[in-house]
DNA sequence: AGCACGCCGACT
DNA sequence: GTCGGCGTGCTC
């Protein structure tokens, strides 16, 4: 009898990711009359404890568990959110990175477990009888234009006949008693990239020898139909974009699927129509910036089988694309390829990882590539290609330091005189100008002359940003603002002095020294969404200004040929940031912000203001040197024993009692330290550091301690978290949580 | 995370 | 005697 019961359980115990803190999948009975829809990916409600929780199944269960096993009663979709090809790799990212599988899922895919789409509807009309001339001249003049409208463009959506005739619905009501024009109810797919002009694009007809070498070693890679890494290293304006697009056509008719990952959603818009102009529809992008219904339809596309390219932003590294044969991660040194909160995956690397499983060619492209992919390409693990020419009539710009230093003989302002003289002389050309600056607001600090205080954060460690057009005093990471004070609320005093600039005094500025300059500002405040970004960008580019002051939005990868200067305000900035790669990230930074400048006919110039002109970083920079950096660079991490030379992780321990969070986290460090002295070969390799408070030690209300850990290769990183996991019993009260980074993008 | 269980102090 | 505080442990 048990044996029976076992037999007909057999095809249906399902292994479950549930949404729940658990680093296991549970097993289940999926009930016998859901049988037929129960697949790899369906989203479920499962009962656990006394409560319903939803999940996804995995596939087969894999063992047997000595418990009562449950029985699932509700799918809660009738198309799977991901397929069994993808199963691997989710299991994969859940493990690398420390991360309950049921909770990652629920933040990868769109909705959580929430059905994939009611799809929306919306009235479409269409010419019922073709036949001309007869019954036309007893219309009135609009029904007359509209039927006109409809026969030469088929069948429309009303939504987009009311572009041209407003408030057509009744005419058109009218039309359909008539038997003139079928009106219906459609579903529509929520569609990123509708309502473009799209005028179609053939491939570049004759590529440089650079980007052919490219080209030829990229279609090897994707014909030999095994995993075959990249590194695509080209100088900025160097047509890396024309290369993977010839080499995604390679991998699309030879069937196989294209994904595209841009670090910024504002560039995910126009490398998607690129993509859309020369492969049609079965391109899309997908990123979180899209409404919740359009990111649900583009999903559910592709679990139809209706997509082979996806452009996508972080998140899309995920998306569910059977039959991947090319990935490509553009500029792939980008910070926001690591997801910061909940599930801390880097996008990169879990591309890279997926390029693996998938037999397929991943190709990293940038102009500054990440010093440990660099060193990894190397190594030999990445083959390394070169474009070393730009395709644009210019040469690299002519970079040249201005010294801020103060001396007598030279102002302190915040513009210098060279970089005034220059943005002049580019006014009186007609040309266009970028100036670089990292902070936004208005000045960095307001302090008080009289007592020093300093307006800070009531949740942050961290200073309030002014912000003079909203008369406010804004914090950068939590976004608390309140109205700038008049008066030093400590002492009363009006002597309230700022200090450090921000892109809203620096574009003030700009307006002063140079009034007839027509300028316009890109940052998180006058863009806080993808969309007004490329509205900016494209009025930039029709000429609609002369200066384009921003922040790190204006450095990344658009194309300005009227660009022929770019200004860095104030380099040091990010230099002197505490982190180990605070040197890299500057050189990417202005080596990027560089690359705008002359991508026309007239060759580009750069002017960086640092205080620090003779640091390796700057020297670089000043040739636009990658390979002098990264010797430079290489050897202090060598030194200082940072990645590539080890591998990082960062286990931070949160609460609102900074006694509670501190004390705990000199507990754990004291344990691990324990733990690995212990063990020979853990001691020879891991190196825990810490617990300290980070540079922002009260993030949100919130404090935080952390520990480092360092390690001479990945196994033994792995085995010491593990013991974390397994010591680590999070005491409830006060509540403390713990998150553990694996290879942190920041250590601040 | 939730939601049980269980073990000690002031109330009808 | 019991209602309810919160420490501990498990969830197929």
């Amino acid at each position: 009898m048990g044996q029976t019961r076992q037999n007909q359980d057999q095809g249906r115990l399902w292994e479950v990711a549930v949404a729940a803190p658990l680093f296991q999948t549970l097993t289940y009975r999926v009930a016998p009359e859901l049988a037929e829809s129960a697949r790899v990916g369906s989203p479920v409600l499962a009962p656990m404890g006394r409560r319903m929780v939803p999940g996804y199944l995995l596939g087969p269960a894999r063992e047997v568990p000595p418990v009562a096993i449950k029985e699932i009663r509700r799918i809660l979709d009738d198309v799977p959110h991901f397929g069994p090809e993808l199963t691997p790799l989710l299991r994969w990212a859940a493990d690398y990175y420390q991360y309950p599988l049921g909770e990652a899922l629920s933040q990868i895919i769109p909705g959580g477990t929430r059905p994939l789409g009611t799809l929306q509807e919306a009235w479409a009309a269409a010419v019922e009888l073709p036949q001309e001339g007869e019954s036309a001249q007893r219309l009135g003049p609009k029904a007359g234009a509209l039927l006109e409208c409809l026969r030469e463009a088929g069948p429309s959506s009303v939504k987009e006949l009311a572009i041209l005739f407003p408030r057509c619905m009744p005419v058109l009501k009218r039309l359909a008693a008539q038997g003139l024009v079928l009106l219906e109810k459609r579903p529509v797919w929520r569609d990123p990239l509708a309502g473009e002009v799209l005028p179609p694009e053939e491939p570049a007809l004759t590529l440089a020898p650079d980007q052919k070498k490219a080209q030829t070693a990229l279609i090897k890679g994707i014909k030999s139909g095994k995993f075959s890494p990249f590194l695509l290293h080209g100088v900025t304006a160097s047509g890396k974009t024309e290369v993977y697009l010839t080499a995604a056509a390679e991998a699309l008719t030879r069937g196989r699927q294209v994904l595209v990952l841009l670090p910024e959603i504002a560039l995910t818009h126009p490398v998607g129509l690129a993509f859309r102009r020369r492969f049609g529809e079965r391109v899309t992008v997908l990123h979180s910036g899209l409404t919740p219904a359009a990111r649900l339809d583009q999903w559910r596309r592709i679990m139809l089988g209706q997509v082979d390219v996806v452009v996508g932003a972080r998140s899309a590294v995920f998306a569910p694309l059977p039959r991947l044969g090319l990935i490509v991660v553009d500029e792939e040194h980008d910070p926001s390829y690591k997801q910061e909160g909940g599930f801390l995956y880097q996008a990169r690397d879990v591309a890279l990882y997926r390029g693996k499983l998938a037999d397929a060619a991943v190709v990293l492209v940038s102009a500054t590539p990440q010093v440990s992919t660099f060193y990894r390409a190397q190594e030999g693990q990445y083959r390394y290609l070169n474009l070393a020419r730009r395709v644009t009539p210019q040469a690299l710009p002519e970079v040249a330091l201005i010294d801020m230093r103060p001396r007598r003989d030279r102002d302190e302002r915040i513009i210098s005189r060279p970089l005034v003289q220059a943005l002049g002389e580019v006014l009186t050309r007609g040309e266009q100008a970028l100036l670089f600056l990292n902070r936004r607001g208005y000045s960095r600090v307001l302090f008080c002359l009289f007592c020093g205080h300093v307006f800070q954060c009531r949740s942050c460690s961290v200073a309030l940003t002014h912000h003079a057009d909203q008369a406010r005093l804004v914090c950068h990471y939590c976004g608390y603002a309140q109205e700038t004070p008049e008066r030093c609320p400590q002492c009363t005093s009006v002597a309230v002095k700022h200090y450090g600039v921000g892109t809203e005094r620096l574009e003030a500025e700009v307006k002063r020294l140079l009034p007839g300059a027509r300028t316009a500002r890109l940052d998180r405040d006058t863009a806080p969404h993808g969309g007004r970004a490329v509205e900016v960008f494209n009025r930039f580019a029709a000429g609609d200004m002369d200066i384009l002051v921003g922040t790190q939005m204006i450095t990344k990868g658009h194309h300005f040929p009227r660009v022929t200067l770019v200004g860095a305000v104030d380099a040091d900035l990010s230099l002197f940031f505490p982190e180990y790669h605070a040197g890299e990230r500057t050189f990417q930074l202005l080596a990027q912000v560089a690359g705008r400048a002359g991508r026309g006919e007239a060759r580009g110039r750069v002017l960086i203001q640092t205080r620090h002109p003779e640091h390796y970083v700057f020297q670089a920079v000043k040739t636009l040197d990658y390979a002098g950096f990264y010797e430079q660079e290489m050897e202090a991490r060598r030194h200082s024993g940072y990645p590539p030379f080890t591998r990082l992780a960062l286990a931070r321990l949160s609460g609102t009692s900074e006694d509670a969070v501190k004390r705990e986290a000199k507990r754990i460090a004291a344990t691990l330290q324990d733990e690995v002295s212990r063990d020979k070969d853990l001691a020879a390799r891991v190196r825990i550091l810490g617990p300290a408070p980070p540079g922002l030690a009260r993030l949100k209300g919130r404090y935080r301690w952390q520990i480092l850990l360092k390690s001479y290769g990945r196994g033994p990183l792995a085995q010491t978290l593990e013991r974390l996991r397994r010591l680590w019993s999070p005491p409830r009260r006060p509540r403390l949580d713990l998150s553990v980074d694996i290879d942190p993008g920041s250590l601040f």
